[in-house]
RNA sequence: GUGGCCGUAGCUCAGGGGUAGAGCACUGGAUUGUGGCUCCGGGAGUCGCGGGUUCAAAUCCCGUCGGUCACCCCA
């Protein structure tokens, strides 16, 4: 394993990307405060145990996803695969609960999963997700689809479609499953083999398999929306109610079922149509977990939450502007290095982002460098300034320059600057 | 995890047994203290890595690593 090499499937983010970076992540946390959800911080490993009882045993990240290690205190931990997990685990550790009748969350994290990679999937990837606790919704549940769509409006994601679905809970759930496994039996020697283990292991997932043979099998299966109780059936309605009444399209996906097990009721998934994006096209996938704070050991609350991929949204989003790092570039004769150094740091001091190139050079070179550092101004200091006690200011973009004084320099820039960006 | 395709300069790629190339990027210059356009010059590559075949391998063979596509799955 060299070195000198990030580790498969894992990669450097470099200056000139972290721009799009900053403006997902900004414009992610612009819009999660706008809905009233807090940041939360967790540790990016956590005990094994959590995970595999929280996603579920029979899970393909749990039984082949996980980065799980002993540590030197013997004590097992794993590398998040996702980040619900340990936002139930640290709701309940600080009782949060206990203190607020609804708590909303929000966080933005890499996650770790051992896939094979390929464009848009990762073994270290980005999310940022958000969880709502004590809310059983559903006008919550449509609020935080619609929060997620106008973000990528916001973005510059048009191409996107919304998929939802729901699984319903606890009697509707267990009369569904006996119905489809009663369905898919006979069809067991067409099936694939994964779905053949599926269907003793987790036979909602037949439902979800992309084999051709399997899908046919699945368009005829019973569908759970048949299946609802009372009780899961106004949910569900109120969900779609409420996404129409906010205006945010959506589509009725029957065979959406996603791969951790601890959903109930809603569930839904945005998907993205760019080319950019292969075969990994979900953009963002959530829905509600009413069991899983009570399966962990807390009082009956119940959940809900959503993770984008951020790599995904990268891969579709508007190319946008990006502001010049630099506001000034300082150019100097040789010799007056102290100059240039004084008058930099007396730019830094007074809030302007300024830069030189202390190695000097011809100011031929210095000026080259100015006009790739694509700073708005160019000063320059020669005998002539010094003698003058002034600085030669040249607009990067026109070209014309004028010999101002020294005096009262930088807030006369940092004014100029300003207008000119208003 | 299975199968296909691809790895040559920082980037995009040509070269498919006989001395490693182009464009872009980087860098120096085109008379006195001025960038962008143009012109001239310069630096830069263990040809992903390891083994094999051969007088000779970037080129052929095997392995391996990485990327990518499909499957699988998911964000």
């Amino acid at each position: 394993m060299s070195i000198l090499r990030a580790v498969k499937g894992m990669n450097d983010v470099l200056p000139e990307d972290i721009p799009r970076w900053r403006r997902i992540e900004g414009l992610f946390w612009d819009t999660v405060a706008r809905y009233g959800y807090g940041e939360v911080r967790t540790p990016v490993v956590e005990p094994t145990p959590l995970f595999v009882r929280s996603i579920g045993e029979a899970t393909d990240i749990v039984e082949k996803e996980m980065y799980t290690f002993v540590d030197k205190g013997n004590d097992t931990l794993t590398l998040r695969p996702e980040g619900t997990a340990s936002a139930v685990r640290a709701y309940l550790e600080h009782s949060v609960g206990g203190r607020e009748p609804v708590t909303k969350w929000a966080y933005l994290g890499p996650m770790f999963r051992r896939e094979r990679p390929a464009r848009g999937r990762y073994r270290q990837f980005w999310q940022a997700g958000a969880e709502v606790f004590g809310d059983p919704g559903p006008y919550t549940d449509a609020e935080m689809i619609d929060m997620i769509v106008s973000m990528m409006r916001r973005l510059g994601v048009a191409d996107v479609e919304v998929l939802v679905n729901s699984l319903g809970s606890g009697d509707t759930r267990a009369r569904y499953l006996e119905a489809l496994v009663r369905y898919l039996e006979p069809h067991e020697a067409s099936l694939s083999e994964d779905s053949r283990r599926r269907l003793r292991t987790n036979p909602l997932r037949v439902l979800d398999s992309k084999a051709a043979d399997d899908r046919a099998i699945a368009a005829a299966a019973p569908r759970i929306l048949d299946y609802l109780g009372d009780e899961d059936r106004a949910h569900f309605d109120g969900l779609c109610a409420t996404l129409e009444a906010l205006g945010t399209p959506y589509r009725v996906e029957p065979t959406l079922v996603r791969g951790l097990d601890y959903y109930s009721r809603t569930l839904f998934e945005v998907v993205g149509h760019g080319g950019e994006l292969g075969a990994q096209n979900t953009l963002c996938g959530g829905g509600r977990y009413d069991g899983l704070v009570e399966a962990l050991g807390g009082a009956a609350t119940p959940g809900l939450g959503f993770a984008i991929g951020l790599e995904r949204l990268l891969l579709v989003m508007g190319a946008g502007e990006t502001a010049p790092a630099l506001d000034v570039f300082v150019v100097y004769r040789p010799g007056l290095e102290r100059e240039a150094s004084t008058l930099l740091k007396a730019l830094r001091d007074g809030g302007l982002r300024a830069d030189a190139d202390l190695r000097g050079g011809s100011l031929k070179s210095q000026f080259r460098r100015a006009d790739k550092s694509g700073a708005r101004l160019g000063l320059v200091i020669g005998p002539d300034e010094v003698e003058r006690a002034a600085v030669t200011v040249k607009d990067l973009r026109g070209g014309e320059q004028e010999t101002l004084p020294r005096d009262g320099l930088v807030p006369r820039l940092a004014e100029r600057l300003a207008r000119e960006t208003a």
